[in-house]
RNA sequence: CGAGAUAUAGCGCAGUUGGUAGCGCGCCACGUUCGGGACGUGGAGGCCGGGCGUUCGAGUCGCCCUAUCUCGACCA
């Protein structure tokens, strides 16, 4: 069993293999019998839980709310609007029958080919067509806007090559879908959720983000604007994180969506869109993780303390569960959620190893050594390191030790990410640090032929153009031409 | 969709020049253990991914499928 473990190594020369195996060990997903689809076991939905609730929130707090859309999409809608079809064609599952039958030469079911649909169901890669195809019936007046409402749902895209978490055919997701009487309404929309989710991935997931614009190559089909917070993986690959597009009128003026202004003018209204998904689960997963297994911020914890008794017999249990009892009543009331695994058939051994792997940040073991003293034994997952202290004001003294290791797994990612970054002025500069992995910090004059070729030879492409951070104007490292500021560049996933 | 690899017990694997299948972990029972993945004894568990062929005989050889993984291509 131990070896398992060791199997585990985030830095190998084989991630992608490492993180499979953590994915699958610690107990958060598996492969499905449907191509390129994963199930979220329980543990691993337990955290995609705290996501979902935390995000929710916060979309609540700027005035958003939910409903819900439907998960087929008539095959006419995709195509009103050239860029999103063009975008989203080659990887949509489309439902062309409702019924299947009995094979009359008795080999199972079959399609029933009476069955077929006059037009065929796209099951949605995303749902802005669906949602403003709804919304045209929803705005009549400048009164009817602004929308502001937020979608979780799971979407579907026939990649052709998939990972769990990080890219597979079906995924969960919120999708937030505004609409706006003005441009500079649906911009500070735009900007607004851009900032809810770079908040979200530094103060909870733990994970610095840079929040930027991504080049006309890079953005969402049917987007003007699509902007992004793109993070650092400890292989030095970039991960997008999340994006926020601003659609301008494009898909009002797809689905014919207008509304009267003051003036009794007929207006097309302006809209954005925005989302993160499951992927969030691969990001959190690859910047926290070591050997010993996953690594979880206390804030999207499922069970943040995990508390272990160590004993001999039924009675030296009971002993200890009285003890743990009193142990609860303090952290309950430091709001702290805990887990008390005492279950007789694993040793301790056994369960210090198995939370390590499942990322538990705070350990809690008390024995009857423990009892005797007044002591209880704390150990710490991202730093791995233990000490034994006084059982007094437990309760306050994990909760400032769950502060201290959220801030800590987030101190670790920011400096990781940081000595990474490095700024590139010649082209064979670029080549050579690309190899190494990380950000590069580089100057380019703004063309998507330099932006292709430096694909090509060297697959690193441009996450986006940084939004804050110093900007000093140089010139293209290829081309020579001008360049207002440097721009992120990376591989990415 | 290209290249490579893999498919044998719940998981990880072995299986020689073809002779009707084994190891470790896990699981079940009992006992001893329990402060970093315990140990002993005894058990249960397999249409060897699917199909066709060669052969007296195929996990093993040949051909064809299918699925998975890694690397490409692709990827709001």
């Amino acid at each position: 069993m131990a070896k398992e473990i060791k199997e585990l190594t985030p830095r190998n020369e084989n991630y992608a293999q490492w993180y499979n195996d953590l994915v699958i060990k610690a107990d958060l997903a598996e492969n499905s019998a449907v191509r390129g689809c994963m199930v979220i076991k329980p543990y691993g939905y337990a955290i995609w839980e705290k996501i979902q609730k935390q995000l929710d929130e916060m979309f609540k707090e700027t005035g958003h709310v939910n409903a819900y859309f439907p998960l087929f999409i008539p095959k006419s809608f995709m195509s009103k609007e050239a860029d999103h079809v063009e975008g989203f064609a080659k990887e949509c599952a489309v439902v062309t029958h409702y019924r299947l039958k009995n094979d009359p030469e008795g080999k199972g079911v079959i399609v029933d080919p009476e069955a077929k649909l006059e037009e065929e169901l796209i099951i949605r890669p995303t749902s802005e067509t669906i949602i403003w195809n709804t919304y045209r019936g929803w705005i009549q007046s400048y009164r009817d806007l602004p929308i502001l409402i937020n979608q979780w749902a799971n979407v579907v895209r026939w990649e052709m090559r998939t990972r769990l978490f990080l890219r597979t055919a079906e995924f969960l997701w919120q999708e937030g879908h505004t609409a706006h009487a003005t441009q500079e309404e649906a911009v500070a929309e735009t900007m607004r959720m851009l900032n809810v989710y770079a908040d979200f991935a530094e103060q909870y997931m733990a994970i610095p983000v840079i929040k930027g614009i991504k080049t006309p190559s890079e953005r969402f089909a049917g987007a003007l604007d699509t902007y992004c917070i793109e993070a650092l993986m400890q292989d030095g690959k970039a991960l997008q994180a999340g994006t926020s597009h601003f659609l301008g009128q494009n898909f009002a003026k797809a689905f014919d969506v207008q509304y009267l202004d003051k003036e009794g003018k007929r207006e097309y209204v302006w809209s954005t869109s925005w989302g993160v998904s499951t992927r969030l689960m691969g990001a959190l997963i690859m910047s926290h993780s070591d050997d010993n297994g996953l690594v979880l911020p206390p804030k999207l914890a499922p069970y943040p303390v995990v508390i272990i008794p160590i004993f001999k017999d039924e009675n030296g249990l009971a002993a200890i569960g009285e003890k743990v009892e009193e142990i609860a009543k303090e952290l309950k009331a430091q709001g702290i959620v805990f887990k008390y695994d005492s279950t007789d058939n694993k040793k301790p051994g056994w369960k210090f190893a198995e939370y390590e792997l499942k990322g538990v940040p705070v350990r809690l073991a008390l024995g009857a050594r423990d009892l005797e003293n007044g002591t209880i034994e704390v150990a710490r997952r991202d730093t791995l390191a233990k000490e034994t202290v006084s059982i007094e004001n437990i309760g306050v003294y994990v909760k400032n030790l769950l502060d201290d290791i959220q801030q800590n797994i987030y101190r670790k990612a920011l400096e990781f990410r940081t000595a990474q970054t490095v700024t590139a002025d010649t082209y064979d500069e670029f080549k050579e640090r690309i190899e190494e992995g990380g950000f590069i910090l580089a100057h380019w004059d703004g063309t998507p032929e330099t932006e292709a070729l430096i694909k090509d030879e060297t697959k690193a492409t441009i996450r986006c153009i940084p939004l804050y951070g110093e900007k000093v104007a140089g010139t293209d490292m290829i081309t020579g031409k001008p360049s207002p500021q440097r721009v992120l560049f990376a591989r990415a996933y």
